[in-house]
DNA sequence: TTGAAAGCGATACCAA
DNA sequence: TTGGTATCGCTTTCAA
């Protein structure tokens, strides 16, 4: 095994001379550099992560933690974009998944163990209580959130900005005509937190703010179809009791595409015509949505990813980072699942 | 910081005994055992990865290499399914995408000189040529194929039986009652080889087994619509061909289900229907296929993910491994997107 | 700009 | 079953 010493004897300087210089540490002379790189490149040198981590204290080891498998259309974007960003600076981006924490303790006691070994964390849809927060902050380690609000224990995150999200969606709705609305929960099958679990509020809210009756705008709460296994049967309920409702909305929001293309499947089934019986809206713009065409709001989780990725960088290096709340725009967009509602047609025609 | 010296002095033992209760060794009293464990609980303590790797020669960190995105189906599985065997014995399982990679050199180049901090190697889809190999056996670190046949190189490898998988294709659709039958190729945008390839090849074989004749066997070859974007145009291309041809094939094999959705959907935009004027089948059974009502090859990468990760662990911990190649086998799901051909149907009405 | 030497925090061999 | 000690390969003061 070549080590660091070999490459020096070959290119006759010192130790300590060629990990600079293999390092890119600038106070080297250029000659002096050349002649250690390439002894280093004629015996196939590389250095040794874990000495280097040993001696320097950096582990170039990034975590990021999940709560739901690495197969899942947000996790591996989430992955994606962080290696974009880290792995070229020679970080390690190294996946955990918390299982069965029902109490985030479990995982904040090993983390907070970890504390040697870990150069920053990524926490992708985590939800912070305040007895985990004490310890995360007692980490000292750069710590970024993504797709989850600020939290003082946080060093910086990225956050989807819901409550434009939904009044966009509200208020294309109400161009469109549309005078009863509704919202369809998903029931949330991470352990931790996802900020789709807001969206049901602020589609409320956006629904006050654009002047529809309280009676006119309908949330189908989650917990009606909570369950661990296939989301066909409850969605198939919800479909009957909307299909079989006298004034069912018009159009529907649903929590993610995923639901949103169920459910619109189950519709259809019933009978229903979509967009002419009922509009829907997705949230996401995942691979299905497109092939079905769902209207739906967009969100880029790469994007997001390589942001958060970018500021934990910023963050392990010591820089200064702009600000520690990023906001993300969705996007609209149009697709054939939402048209003017039926009544506003016929007037109109 | 604390050390492993720490917990050995507040148990009132020595370094060497400390680090050896820690790791699980038997050769440690249980009395004693407890009396550390105890300590390193009460210290938050975790063994520094790094000091453990530069003494001991394991970095506990897997590699699982790449030649696309990590938030793709395939890989994002793999991913998956690895984590799920290695990360439970501490290994990080950490992701290299190989971008440009046209010369395998670049990459086993890396890997030659990462030699030092990679304890294993998994490698999806990777094809290996002459050059490449020869780097990689001197690699002398336990390296198993995923969806690779075997090679000497590797020291296992998991594959998939697309020999198998194709004949029984070709097998259902002569039950089916079809005479003239096509297969799809795809265009491999992986910048290494997948299986996939073979498939076509076996295709004919088992056409010919079953006795098709030549002239009622059609391969619509990948070169037809190589491009780097989207697929929509050249499937559009290739649909249209086969809606206007005289002599099409009434059933269609395509290498996977991505392709075959978006030829699906091309070939009804033209007034083709499926499964009546044309059946299709896909190959991989992802989220999609369900969705339209695909038939297709079901394969499960999670799970060869795990018989490969399970594979390579053997070989880490030195342990005999039972045989260096596994084949799996595909099942063949029904869907709505084949039906016998419309003359068998006339002919039986 | 370069070199010498002292760690970094474990493991593993050899003794006891 | 336990302890002492050399060692793993690099980084980092401190001096020159």
């Amino acid at each position: 095994m070549t080590t660091l010493h070999d490459v020096a004897q070959l290119a006759n300087v010192s130790d300590s001379t060629a990990s600079r210089a293999l390092r890119g540490l600038d106070i080297v002379r250029p000659k002096t550099r050349a002649k250690i790189k390439s002894a280093a490149d004629s015996l196939h040198f590389e250095l040794s992560r874990s000495a280097s981590a040993l001696a320097s204290g950096r582990t170039m080891r990034v975590i990021m933690l999940f709560g739901s498998p690495l197969n899942t259309w947000f996790s591996a974007a989430c992955m994606q974009g962080a290696y974009e960003v880290l792995a070229e600076s020679g970080y390690d981006i190294v996946p955990v998944i918390l299982k069965d924490a029902t109490n985030a303790n479990e995982f904040f006691n090993t983390l907070l163990k970890n504390k040697h070994n870990i150069d920053g964390i990524i926490l992708p849809s985590i939800r912070l209580d305040s007895h985990s927060s004490e310890d995360l902050s007692s980490l000292k380690i750069p710590t970024v959130g993504l797709d989850a609000s600020f939290s003082p224990v946080l060093n910086a995150s990225v956050a989807l900005d819901n409550k434009s999200a939904m009044r966009s969606a509200v208020y294309y709705l109400q161009e469109l005509g549309h005078e009863r609305i509704g919202y369809v929960q998903y029931p949330n099958r991470n352990i931790f937190f996802s900020s789709a679990e807001e969206r049901g509020t602020f589609f409320l809210q956006a629904a006050k703010e654009y002047d529809f009756s309280q009676a006119s705008v309908h949330v189908y709460p989650a917990k009606d179809y909570e369950v661990n296994s296939s989301l066909e049967e409850p969605l198939s309920q919800l479909a009957r009791r909307i299909a079989s409702s006298d004034a069912a909305p018009t159009a529907l929001c649903v929590e993610n595409d995923e639901a949103a293309i169920i459910l619109m499947r189950q519709l259809r089934l019933l009978g229903v015509k979509i967009p002419e019986d009922i509009s829907i809206i997705g949230f996401d713009d995942n691979d299905n949505a497109e092939l079905m065409g769902l209207t739906t709001l967009k969100q880029d989780p790469v994007h997001m990813a390589k942001i958060a990725a970018q500021l934990l960088k910023d963050l392990m290096a010591g820089n200064p980072i702009e600000r520690k709340q990023t906001w993300i725009q969705t996007s609209l967009v149009k697709r054939e699942s939402t048209s003017s509602p039926r009544s506003e047609r016929t007037a109109s025609a």
